[in-house]
This record gives C-alpha cells, sequence and structure tokens, in this order.
DNA sequence: GTGGTCTAGACCACG
DNA sequence: GTGGTCTAGACCACG
C-alpha cells in the first residue's frame, strides 16, 4: 500500500512532494509496472489535500512518462522509459551545480566541504526512501 | 568586461539569473574587489529587462555583502567579508544542495556521478580564475 | 493586531517604515514566533500603497532572517537563529548609531542626553515586552 | 582658514559633510558670528566638488538658520538663533534611536552594549572635532 | 548620468 | 486567496 507524507510548511509544494514520494516508491521496487496507483479523490482524502493538487501531481508523472492514465480505470506505473538524453540530464544538473559552487565559494567552503555536504545529503535521502520500505 | 546571459521562459526568475551570474564573475575573479559592476540602467537596456529587475537583483547582492552601492557613482564589487556565521553558512548551502540532490535522484544520476559533476564545475572556476589573474 | 502607520512625504521611503515597524513589534513582542503578518495584499489595502511596496519591505525582513515567507500561505515570524557574526551585528548597529550621534550633535544635544533617550526607548519596548506577555 | 575635508565613497552625501564640518567648527568656536564663509565656487575648487554641491550644502545651512546670505556679498555666520522648539528636536533624534533599539534588540544586544556603542561613537566625533581646531 | 522609490497593473504558481 | 515576478513609467536625490 502506497503511503504518501506532507509535510506542510516545507519550501518543498506539496505536488512536487506527491511527484518525489511516487517516483521514489517505483525506484525502491515498491510499485511496479502496470500497478495502479491510488485514485485522485482517495489520495487527496487520505493526506488530506486540495484534488486539484493530487491531480496535479499526477499530470506531471504522466509528464515525466513513469505514469499512465487509462480513461475511467485510473493512473497504473507505465513501463519505464527514458525522456531525456544524456546530456538533458546532465545539462539540467549542471544549471543545478553551478550557482551552488558560486555561492559556496564567496561563502568560504572549500570544494571539500562541498563534496561532503553533496555526500551527506545523498545519504540522507537514500535511508528515507529506505524507511519507506 | 561582465556579460550577462539571460534566458527568458526559464523557470529561474531573471533577477535570479542576474545574481547567479555576478556571484559567479566574483567567485572566479573575472571581477575582482572595487571593480564597477554595469550601470542598473546599461545593464537594463542591454538585456533587455526593466531596470526595477536589475535593482532588485543588485540589492540582493548587496544584502549578500559582497557588492556596495555609492549613491551617483554606482555598483562595486566590496571588500571581502565574513558577515554569516558558520551555521547559516552551512544553512544556506544546504538550501541549495537539498534540490539539486533530489532533481539529479529524479534523473537517475547516482551520487558518485553528482559529486564528479560538482567537482568538476569547481575545478572548473578555479581554473578561470587563474586565467583572470 | 498589528497596526502599521505610514507617513507620506517623510524622509524615511514608505518600505522601511514598514520593515521598522514590524521589526518593533517583534522586538517588543507584540509578534511572537510563528505568528502570521498581515497579508501582502491586505497589507497594501489597508495602508494605501502598492503591494509592490509592501512585499518589498517584507523581502528585506526575511533576508534579515526574522520573517518566513510559506508559499501560499503567508508570512510568519521566524524561529530566531542567529546568522549574523558578532563583527557584522555590531557593524549594523554602528551604521544606525552614526548618523543618530550626528543629527543629534547637530541639533545640540549632548552625549548624555542621546544616551538617556536610548536608556529610555529601550525600558519602553521592554516594558511592552511585558504587557504583551 | 576654514578647512573642509571630503570623503567620496562614504555613505554620506557631500553636501552633508559639508554642512556637517560648517557646523562644527561654528560650534567649536573656528568661525564666529559675522565671520564670512569661503565663496562658493572658491570652496568647490578648493576641495575639488561640483559647485553646486557646495551651493545646496550653504542653502542647508541657510535653512538651519545659521548662516546668512548678503546678496553680491557673500555668506556669513549668523547670529545664533534656536529654530526648533526643544520637542521638535528630541522627537527628531527619538526618530532615529527608535529602529535603533529594535535592530540592536533583535541582534541580540543588550540595552548596556548599545549604550556603550553610542557612548564610544560620541567620543570618537568630539575626538575628530577637536582635531579640526 | 548615477541610484532609490513608488505606482498601476499584469500574469504566474500553489492550493 | 496566498505570494512571486515583471514591465512601463514617473519622480526624486546626488553631483
Amino acid at each position: 500500500m502506497l503511503s504518501i507524507q506532507i509535510t506542510t510548511g516545507s519550501d518543498v509544494p506539496i505536488f512536487r512532494q506527491i511527484v518525489e514520494q511516487v517516483r521514489a516508491a517505483i525506484a525502491c521496487g515498491k510499485l511496479s509496472v502496470g500497478d495502479p496507483l491510488p485514485s485522485v479523490r482517495a489520495l487527496a482524502a487520505e493526506i488530506v489535500v486540495n484534488h486539484n493538487t493530487v491531480a496535479k501531481a499526477y499530470a506531471q508523472l504522466i509528464r515525466d512518462g513513469i505514469v499512465e492514465s487509462h480513461q475511467g480505470r485510473g493512473y497504473f506505473v507505465a513501463e519505464r522509459r527514458e525522456i531525456f538524453t544524456k546530456a538533458e540530464r546532465t545539462r539540467r544538473v549542471n544549471v543545478m551545480i553551478q550557482p551552488l559552487v558560486s555561492e559556496a565559494a564567496l561563502l568560504g567552503f572549500s570544494g571539500e566541504e562541498v563534496l561532503a555536504m553533496v555526500e551527506k545529503q545523498f545519504s540522507k535521502m537514500v535511508a528515507s526512501n529506505q524507511g519507506n520500505r
């Protein structure tokens, strides 16, 4: 059973929290290809958010190509396919790394310190994903 | 000569693109302490945005303590001084790392790959710093 | 209920008057951690200024780390955290003391008189703080 | 001979630096009632600023009632007279003290610390005035 | 010609 | 209904 945890008061919009948790559930095998997602209204009721918010998250997942909608039957985990080229994915990450590097340097951090911080947050994320299993 | 490239239609606001590019220019040594920034109106004309947008970006840089304004004369790269506590500086870097890590994971990158990309951009910044000396 | 009084035609910009009054309200305990600030548009309507002017004031308060914004929900008084180094905090206070001392001297006040006035306002703030507890 | 020292790159506008130094010269007895001030153009040439800037400073001194212009003859130190009531002068100083007190409190300074800082800047100002004699 | 502030009004994101 | 961003344009201060 898919369980979604919402943190209001976070900087991350609710719809994005839903997207990320569904993706994490698929990535870690909790949801497999062809599995149904909870209906928009059921999930909205369960996590107590506006159903438009859930619909928006599902729309995003469809745009990302990892969920499919079958008219009248609901949403299902889609066959895995790559939608972005490697170059495009690399570009998107680098766009976020560049300001991080400038900011960290101006704040007086060394490259090693930043690498350590990145590694730490990666581990933290993995740990919290495990917690969802 | 500082050249700013603006991407309209990006999800990164224009004023933030300006802030990031000025910061990058200072971090990598393209701009040094005491150097003037382009005037608000001149830069606004050059990149074809409203002058208020440039002023907003410059105000942000002032708050971060890396630029100074002298009434009637313009903006200049400020003497470096530590204005934030260690905890605040760490917090600020982590605020930028968190979405990076999350986005990279969604795009299918491993922690190692991201670390390598961060390291690479750090080296690039240092290298261009040398080139400008 | 936070009430802001604006003096137009003063040499103090409107946005700064807002900043100062919100700061005073927080400093003296009229507003506590977690309390919501009036919404940008509501305050703008109440004091009859443009919403951008209120937004600018609130942005300033965020940069100073004493207020937080939660997308779609509004602005709230932030948990107190030290974001500035001792040197920076001292510098900021001195930046405010310098014109005060200069102006007071021009108006014919002695150092003792100014000290007495500063002390009085400090007591007043503490007193109203107690009143609000 | 009246000597004015201008610091460009300060936050204090040049015209205000002139005003303050003329006032200081009068306050400390270097200039007495009836003494002539340097002509606008002579002073402008000496301190290398635009003559409009000097004219503006002199206009301010006239508004403040401490200098008089005698058409065609120049500017002279006026008979001392009070232009602001005590209440008004007090009000003006308090307007500057109030934000100082809030800001200092939010930055974590005690009343004693602020008083010490105010006293220090007062002494510094007096010392620099003596230096002008 | 520099920066600083403000308004009126628009359009977007989130929910 | 919240906040966030941007434009067009105005008017002021300083020099």
